[in-house]
DNA sequence: ACGGAATGGTTGTAGCGTCAAGTTTTTGGT
DNA sequence: ACCAAAAACTTGACGCTACAACCATTCCGT
C-alpha cells in the first residue's frame, strides 16, 4: 500500500516536471522531445510509424497526431515506405535535429536534478529491476521491449 | 539510463492500464476514483478543496473541473466552508460512496494483478524507499506529503 | 489465385488538463 | 486601522489524448 501510493504520486507528478521544463526552455512537450530523440538515434534518423510508436510507448493514433504537428513545424517529414506501401516513414529534418541538440542538455540536467540524483547507485540498480518486473505486466506483449531491453526486438 | 527508460515507460503505460479498467467496469477515470476514495477515507467524507488537491497530487484548477463534473453526476456535493469564507468543502454523497464501494474490489484486483504481484516483498520495500527519495525531489515543498507520509501534516 | 483477416496508418470527435485571468476573503506589516 | 499581498477557489480557452470509424495494402489458408 505504501509503495503503491508513492508510485501513484510519481506517475502523477513526473510528467508535469518534465513537460514544464521542456515547454519553457525548448517549446516541446516531453512526448514530442522523446519522439524526436528516438528518431535522432535511429539509422538515417528515420523510423516507420509503428516502430516509433513502440519506442515511445504510444498508440499509433496518438503518434500520428503528434507527428503531423511536428511536420507542420518543420521538425519531421513523412514519406511512404518503399518496401511496404501501407507503411509511412518519419524522418527527422535538419531543424528537428537542431531542436533535439538544443533541448537535450537542459532536459538531461533536469532529469538528473529532479530524479536520479536523489537515488543511490544501489537504488538505481533496484529501480531498473523493479522496472523490468512491472513492465512485464504492464506490457505483456512486450510491444515496446525494444526500448528498455534493446538487445531483443 | 536503463532505470530512466524504464521509469518513463512505466509513467507512460500505467495510467492507461488503470484508466481503462476503471472506465470499463465503473465508468470512472482513475483520477476520479482517487478523488472519491480520498473523500471516502476522510472525516465526514468531507475535505476542503485544497486539502483534496494535495492528497490527489493535483492542481486546484484541475480538481475544480473534476469536482464540478462529479457534482453534476451526483457523486459529490460542494458547500462553502464555515470557518473560512474563501474555502469550499467537497463531500461525498451516498451515491458517491456506493460508487467507490462498487469500484474498489475490481480496482484493487487490477493493481495487484498488473503491478504489485510482479514484485517480491523485498522489491516492494525497495520501491517504497525509492518513492520517498524521488518524491522529495518531485515535490520539494512536501505539498502532498500527507498522502505518502500520513504521520506528518 | 482468391477472399477474408490482419497489418499499417489517418482522421474526427469528444473529454480532460493546463494556463492565464479573475473574484473574494484573509493575513500581516506599519 | 489600513492597505497590499497572499490564499482559496472558479472559469474560459486552447491543446493534447483516447476512442471509434475508416481506408489501403499485405498475408495466409485452402
Amino acid at each position: 500500500m505504501a509503495a503503491w501510493l508513492r508510485l501513484i504520486a510519481i506517475v502523477e507528478l513526473l510528467p508535469g516536471v518534465l513537460d514544464s521544463q521542456l515547454r519553457r526552455d525548448a517549446g516541446l512537450s516531453h512526448f514530442e522531445y522523446f519522439v524526436l530523440a528516438m528518431l535522432s538515434e535511429s539509422e538515417g534518423r528515420t523510423l516507420r510509424m509503428t516502430a516509433l510508436a513502440h519506442r515511445t510507448n504510444s498508440t499509433l493514433a496518438r503518434l500520428s497526431h503528434v507527428v503531423r504537428r511536428l511536420e507542420d513545424r518543420g521538425l519531421v517529414e513523412r514519406f511512404p515506405c518503399p518496401e511496404d506501401a501501407r507503411a509511412t516513414n518519419a524522418r527527422l529534418t535538419a531543424a528537428g535535429w537542431d531542436a533535439v541538440v538544443a533541448a537535450a542538455p537542459g532536459h538531461v540536467a533536469n532529469v538528473r536534478g529532479n530524479v536520479l540524483d536523489g537515488l543511490s547507485a544501489e537504488q538505481v540498480r533496484q529501480l531498473t529491476e523493479i522496472g523490468d518486473a512491472l513492465l512485464a505486466r504492464l506490457d505483456p506483449k512486450g510491444r515496446m521491449t525494444a526500448l528498455y531491453r534493446p538487445e531483443d526486438s
